[in-house]
DNA sequence: CATTTTTTATTTGTCTGACATTTAAAAGTC
DNA sequence: GACTTTTAAATGTCAGACAAATAAAAAATG
């Protein structure tokens, strides 16, 4: 952790990987403290700003965090499963938005990942999720619900379908995959025909869980992704139509 | 963008927020140019080493790019899949090894998800994709390989696997699943006869990938699965006795 | 002696000002 | 017109200073 290359050019991008490295090693472990910054300006030999600039770096990453005073200092953070869902949901999201991923691209890959948790979810799923479930039905039967809300309660209906699968690391993983593809849905509007359909397959869903019936959480599903990718289609057609 | 609490205390944190949700919202375009760190404390009435914590922290995080020199400045950067792949990889590895996931929950969710890849690749696999499974399955036979080769071949095995569903965002999102785990496979001591019977899946799951069988890559993933936990467990089994 | 208050030292957070380095454009030169 | 030199703008780095928070040590108080 103390190499630094004569190269004088981001030298806080340096220091930064230096220590990145020492606490994904597990050289440094959670809750150590870091030498405070004018120890580790020594150590490196550059100035006090060139280390903290590094040491926001890690900040941004969630991998130290820091305390003022006396025994302050900055300390390497242990990562939670919820500062690794809002980063992954952030790097989805961008992600789709920056390189034009195509709305059946991000749908399928949801999907494929969804169905993948419907087994899990079957078996492991609690009451408590799936009365999540159902209140989100609930809300989405709401007259003159904006279709936002509508789409952030779809969002809110399939995280608890994919924390029924009881497994953590699914969840994080399935967060940026079901999040980023919220700001793409916002874009369909949803009549109130699609919005039966789609709270009929809902109602489905969640009927199947409740029976712990994991084929048939899969085929409502599949039938979703199909309704789903139908949905874009026509939005995209309508769009065309009026460019015309 | 441009307030900012008389709260001073983390004011980098909240400069960077402030910009990081200019970008996400798109109001930032993938390569705008920021107003130099000169203007931006102008505008947020705060010094330039504090402008530049808070660009050093989104640049941690690939949002942005900076040029030196005349008309360079901070850039927005399009957040490539190789930028996101590796940011997942990281955030991944540390959330297994610091919330001390257990090698079954994290081993679950792996195959969840490659199964999901699976009927894909069945459809889209590319002749490619085939010959860099069949060269690392030649690999893992190589007599005197080390634990840690064979594990890293393991991961280039499977990663061809998933790039076979020719879906970026499956892509991306497994990523992190599968090469998160190779800390947790390295710590299990392959013997001859367990690299026989993995090698034999492997080639199993070629073949089935091959006659574009999804039923048969599915079974025999499942077929892994088991026989990877089975391994753990008897690591963790040797390890109980030889504490004895 | 025990408890409370005050002091002090340490550490991060921020600011000011300066210089070095890089780089593209403008100015100059042939 | 093509090439070279100069210049200006921007980031990268440094040094030194002060503010603010905080915990431990010291002092005061009962």
């Amino acid at each position: 952790m103390k190499i630094d290359p004569q190269n004088p050019a981001d030298l806080s991008a340096q220091i930064a990987q230096a220590i990145k490295q020492a606490i994904v090693s597990g050289e440094l472990i959670v809750d150590a403290r870091l030498p405070s910054e004018a120890e580790l300006a020594d150590q490196f030999q550059v100035s006090r700003p060139t280390v903290r600039e590094a040491l926001k770096r890690l900040a941004a990453q969630s991998l130290i965090r820091t305390q003022r005073g006396a025994s302050g200092g900055a300390f390497v953070n242990r990562l939670s499963f919820e500062d690794a869902y809002s980063q992954q949901i952030t790097t989805s999201t961008l992600l789709l938005s920056m390189n034009a991923v195509s709305f059946d691209t991000a749908c399928e890959a949801r999907y494929a990942l969804e169905r993948a948790c419907a087994p899990l979810a079957a078996e492991r799923r609690t009451p408590d999720q799936l009365a999540t479930m159902r209140a989100e039905i609930f809300r989405q039967a709401q007259p003159g619900l904006s279709d936002e809300s509508f789409c952030a309660s779809d969002v809110a209906f399939h995280r608890a379908l994919v924390d029924g699968a009881g497994n953590p690391v699914l969840s994080y993983q399935l967060a940026g995959a079901v999040e980023a593809m919220q700001p793409l849905m916002n874009m369909i509007t949803f009549t109130a025909r699609s919005r039966e359909a789609i709270i009929a397959l809902h109602t489905r869903i969640a009927d199947a869980l409740e029976a712990r019936n994991a084929e048939a959480i899969d085929e409502a599903l599949v039938e979703l992704e199909a309704y789903t990718r139908q949905l874009a289609r026509d939005v995209a057609e309508r769009r065309r139509k009026q460019a015309d």
